[in-house]
DNA sequence: ATTGAGCCTTCATCTTACGC
DNA sequence: GCGTAAGATGAAGGCTCAAT
């Protein structure tokens, strides 16, 4: 595909020449033909999906970038959009609801449903209105433009959703200097909830903040990252709308994740899930063993013989949420959503494992490996790490050390598919663990491109410097996802310590 | 009414690496 | 060498919903 041949309006070609642009960050595809019309783009994306695709095998990862030719018409979704109306709850009344009632299809639920369709309705009458490609690209006045490439954006969007099944969220957008164009990126939801579930383990409870030490939290879902992504970009420079689409459906899909039909009972919370004898960690397991609606994709082959080691009670157990007290004279009133708790000091909770971390020490002398972990019961309560329980698509830099993971890191091993995924070829430097691949110090502070070879660097090699990395990957941040699971437990020490 | 978790958005900050 | 564009990531808040 070559879009540098695309014609040139007067008002880029008096600006001065662009940058070459940025080489991508992660590798993608790019289908190499110009599409005329978005469904033809789309046909073209489920082609490469299927492709990416083996049976009774977890999907591959699918990251590929697509064109569209200036006459490309694309679908406007809420151009006019002033303060957005409420969005509809999450929970729609699906069909078949209110026949347990006996009200025969003439009940409130229905009701909903008509509100709900004719709000469909709407929207895809909004959505009928379209603008080229070339209309998009050119429009003079930024606001307008923002506007316009927004909507458009969007719109584009929500047709690939339609296509995968998945549901993306606006994420971020930014002019580009160079395609003096808007771009604009989408993040899969289950992306983002990963990051919800990790900031809600990380809150405090209302009744925590009452109470010290009295912060207990349920299981949650088990969390895994995606990489789910789209992002669309504008470019006046090269006249032509790139949309680059990466995704790794290891997870449902938005109609696979609704709730189950309600019979006469109503839908069971998290909190119900049976719940085992330990720690959060225990009880996650059987939360995924006994549910299957919610976790049986990702949990359900565990081998719960590999966390035995790292089962180890650090609180009492919690065999029963303690009765709710309906009004708690000490409460204010929360008019605000609280603040943070703020995170316990890193000294005083120990920093959760990366996966690299956990590989390595996974590849040593098990009953070592192990021995760290398990608490000594003369020492003062300190978080044991356990493995994660989310999961990341097979990264390359992981894979290529991990075909065969190690026994102590057993439960992607465990899957039969996953072993299947793991032996295919993967996609290059894909998700949160790309960062394995940081540049070395001597590229980093020279702000050069690092190819990441080890022991030395290709720019490293030419200039003849020492090259050296960074031993693991950095935390001077939040935690990265796979301490999720871990910090949970870590909490409830940090609680107790308080006390 | 309260609570915890999830949904979605916005904005800030950090990282990488192009190109002067 | 370094300014800075590109874009990845994190933090936080407003809101809904189901359960209590």
């Amino acid at each position: 595909m070559d879009t540098s041949t695309a014609p040139m309006t007067g008002q880029a070609q008096q600006q001065p020449r662009a940058r070459r642009p940025h080489r991508p960050r992660k590798d993608y595809t790019n289908l190499d033909t110009v599409f005329e019309s978005l469904d033809d783009l789309k046909t073209a994306l489920r082609q490469y999906m299927d492709n990416a695709t083996t049976p009774d095998a977890l999907p591959q990862y699918v990251s590929c970038a697509m064109t569209l030719s200036t006459n490309a018409a694309l679908p406007l979704k809420n151009p006019t959009d002033t303060p957005r109306s409420r969005r509809r709850p999450s929970y729609v009344p699906f069909e078949g609801f209110g026949d347990e009632l006996d009200l025969g299809g003439h009940d409130v639920g229905s009701v909903i449903d008509e509100q709900h369709q004719q709000e469909q309705e709407q929207e895809q009458e909004q959505q009928l209105e379209y603008k080229t490609v070339l209309e998009l690209v050119n429009i003079d006045q930024l606001k307008q433009r923002q506007i316009w490439q927004r909507a458009a954006a969007k719109g584009i969007v929500q047709q690939i959703q339609h296509l995968d099944g998945f549901k993306y969220c606006f994420n971020n957008n930014w002019s580009s200097k160079d395609d003096n164009g808007y771009r604009y990126s989408y993040t899969c939801l289950d992306s983002l909830e990963n990051k919800d579930r990790h900031a809600n383990g990380f809150r405090a409870t209302n009744a925590a903040t009452r109470r010290p030490g009295a912060n207990t939290r349920g299981v949650r879902k088990p969390t895994y990252d995606c990489k789910g992504q789209i992002a669309v970009k504008f470019s006046a420079m090269r006249q032509s709308v790139e949309v680059v689409y990466k995704h790794h459906a290891i997870h449902k899909t938005v109609a696979e994740r609704r709730p189950p039909p309600r019979k006469d009972s109503k839908r069971k919370s998290v909190t119900q899930q049976p719940v085992s004898e330990a720690t959060p960690d225990a009880s996650l397991l059987s939360f995924a063993d006994h549910d299957p609606h919610e976790s049986s994709f990702i949990l359900h082959d565990v081998d719960h013989s590999a966390f035995q080691p790292y089962l180890d009670p650090v609180e009492p157990p919690v065999t029963k949420k303690p009765p709710r007290k309906s009004k708690d004279s000490a409460t204010q009133p929360r008019s605000k959503r609280q603040k943070i708790q703020p995170v316990p000091p890193a000294d005083q909770v120990e920093r959760p494992l990366s996966l690299v971390e956990i590989l390595q020490q996974s590849m040593a002398p098990s009953d070592t490996s192990l021995a760290n972990h398990r608490p000594s019961p003369n020492q003062s309560p300190s978080p044991s790490p356990a493995p994660p329980l989310w999961q990341t698509p097979p990264s390359a830099p992981v894979a290529a050390s991990s075909n065969t993971l190690p026994g102590n890191y057993a439960p992607i091993a465990s899957r039969t598919s996953f072993n299947q995924a793991y032996s295919q070829p993967q996609p290059p430097d894909v998700g949160r663990f790309s960062k394995l691949a940081v540049p070395c110090f001597k590229c980093k502070a020279a702000h050069t491109q690092c190819d990441g070879l080890q022991p030395v660097c290709n720019s490293c090699q030419l200039r003849g410097t020492v090259c050296n990395y960074p031993s693991v990957l950095r935390f001077d941040k939040a935690p990265v996802p796979d301490s999720r699971w871990v910090q949970g437990r870590s909490e409830s020490v940090w609680f107790t310590i308080q006390r």
